[in-house]
DNA sequence: GACCGCTGTCGAAGCGCTTCGAAAAAGGGT
DNA sequence: ACCCTTTTTCGAAGCGCTTCGACAGCGGTC
């Protein structure tokens, strides 16, 4: 194993001078500069990881905390972490993969042991139990999603309550009076994660606003449980045209499901779906959605926390402003005959 | 920050019997330990990770390369990412992800520099440029997937091979005489994943002994794309009544295709799926299947390695033997009118 | 020419832990 | 009571790095 004082006697250099070299916290004359940067591609040299955290109390090391579940949004959470494990890698840290598993266990660890300088906690639950934990030690953090009581955290998040609001909007626009919502599983909404409700409320209140009729039906499971959700819908509100559905796996069996009982989209009913971009091109009608900016946010968050490591002023709360692309699933609401 | 140094004099013993109080690695009298861990709880004392990996010249982490691009198998990768996570940890092993996108480097980094203790790679090629650098460095590894050249490297996988002949052989056996494969996206193809060409071959070898016709047909992209493979298929050998799916995200597609078609499943045509569980289950019809066991194969992987780590012999290479599922998308091929 | 303020470099201390050899304590036989 | 073995505990060295204060040169100033 090559270590810095190799380094240092392969150059004719002091120790500290290849330190200073490598962290540029001082200045090193040009010379001396090359002279110790030739010896450090000679040797193969890599700074080691344990050595450095010992001593400078820094780990360069991000802590990300993913959901155990696989019960909603997996590809949104793949994308989300890929997208913090890059975006950390060009800002010089690397990423400690968590499961929610431990649970509030892992904040203190990791806090504990100096794993990790700081730490992106996703499925934020609106009341979660790792919040009080993070505030009582002071670990820089952000949230992926938004909790109730945002006081000593940053949180980056979709505006969800504007992406219920905008979809509602669309299909008022297009003369859509009734309007159903395929929501989230049951197990979403009493786990009470603030995405689900949020959406729902903002959808609904601008339906108020413009004077639309709104049922949301949780759904979860087949495309049994689909039909039986549809029926129910069309039986209760049998002037429905209108869907919105933010559960990207209930997609393909509502759009099926329509097929089959003979309901043409978007001339019969309207569909607009709150989903990643690939699963609203890739569907079989191709999607008028709003995109959950999965990259987006892992990109943000990571900034925002190499941010607050670098000791800058950072935002608390970053939301993100919804997008409405219309594709070929929503037209003009057909006109009662 | 509670150091060891604090725990001592907390317990009144000197620093090193707490630390082997806490390693095991020697023998501590009963009454010391129990003082020992008192003063640990009530001080709530956390080893400090870059100390220790420092002094023992072991990190406790296992890095984990995932791949970045996302033209297959999200929610496979998302498990097995899972199932290391929270295998490591009943192993005292957390987990550090790294994304394909440094290549080789990242075997480097994080080998040269003590990051981690080992690697499990993912996404693994047939001529994988990652491992002449791991044979080099010795760094234990565990590749999930298998290389051409085994040497020196362990390996997990499904045993593809023979669960392409699995396939085969259950539709043989319904009497189907003709089959096509739906296969992954032709650049799965020419990066030379194995899996995916595996698959294939025992496919056909077996195929080819039971005496049925096979045609392979590469797919990506939508619900035209499938209209347009199947007809093709369909022109070229009418006969066609079984089909073999590798690839998940094809699986709605060709189904209601075939639906779109009026051809029935199981009665006309039967489908064999090689996919998870999860996504058999749920797909439009109950899906016959080949699982693709991923949580198995990151729990494997972790233990090899955790072995390895340990100083056992471990076995090279690890295939898991693939089970088919009946459900409801095979059955008797229909009789020629 | 003595003095100043630079810039560039060095030496040493110390981060918190593990681990080795050795000392101290505790039994066990005679 | 003694010696010998075994068990239990301690002290000190050292892992590879960062960082702080200090020092050596250097050109410029009065």
């Amino acid at each position: 194993m090559v270590t810095l004082a190799d380094v240092a006697r392969h150059a004719g250099v002091s120790a500290s001078t290849v330190s200073y070299v490598l962290s540029g916290k001082r200045s090193i004359s040009a010379g001396t500069r090359e002279r110790v940067e030739r010896s450090i591609r000679a040797l193969g040299y890599h700074p080691n990881a344990g050595a450095r955290a010992l001593a400078s109390n820094r780990s360069n090391i991000i802590a990300l905390m993913i959901p155990l579940r696989t019960d909603m949004y997996v590809p949104v959470m793949m994308e989300i972490a890929v997208a913090v494990a890059t975006t950390a890698r060009t800002h010089g840290y690397d990423v400690l993969l968590l499961t929610g598993e431990e649970g509030p266990d892992a904040v203190r660890r990791v806090t504990g042991s100096g794993l990790a300088d700081a730490m992106i906690l996703m499925d934020v639950e609106l009341e979660d139990e790792r919040l009080p934990l993070l505030r009582a030690t002071g670990q820089p953090a952000v949230l992926i999603g938004l909790p109730t009581d945002t006081a000593g955290v940053t949180c980056v998040d979709l505006d969800w309550s504007a992406t219920g609001a905008l979809c509602v909007e669309h299909l008022a626009k297009l003369g859509h009076r009734d309007v159903a919502v395929i929501g989230e599983a049951p197990a979403v909404y009493e786990r009470h994660t603030g995405f689900a409700e949020r959406t729902l409320d903002g959808l609904r209140s601008r339906a108020r606003e413009l004077g639309l009729r709104v049922v949301h039906r949780p759904w979860e499971g087949g495309y049994d449980a689909m039909a039986a959700t549809l029926s129910r819908i069309f039986d209760e509100r049998p002037s429905t045209t209108g869907f919105v559905v933010q559960n990207e796996s209930a997609v393909e069996p509502l759009l099926a499901v329509l097929r089959q009982q003979g309901r043409a989209v978007p001339e019969d009913v309207s569909v607009v779906a709150v989903c990643p971009e690939q699963v609203a091109v890739q569907a079989s009608v191709r999607l008028t959605s709003v995109a959950v900016p999965a990259q987006e946010m892992g990109r943000t968050a990571v900034g925002l926390l190499v941010g607050k490591l670098d000791g800058r002023e950072t935002d608390d709360v970053v939301l993100i402003a919804p997008e409405l692309t219309v594709r070929a699933s929503s037209g003009t609401a057909p006109t009662i005959p």
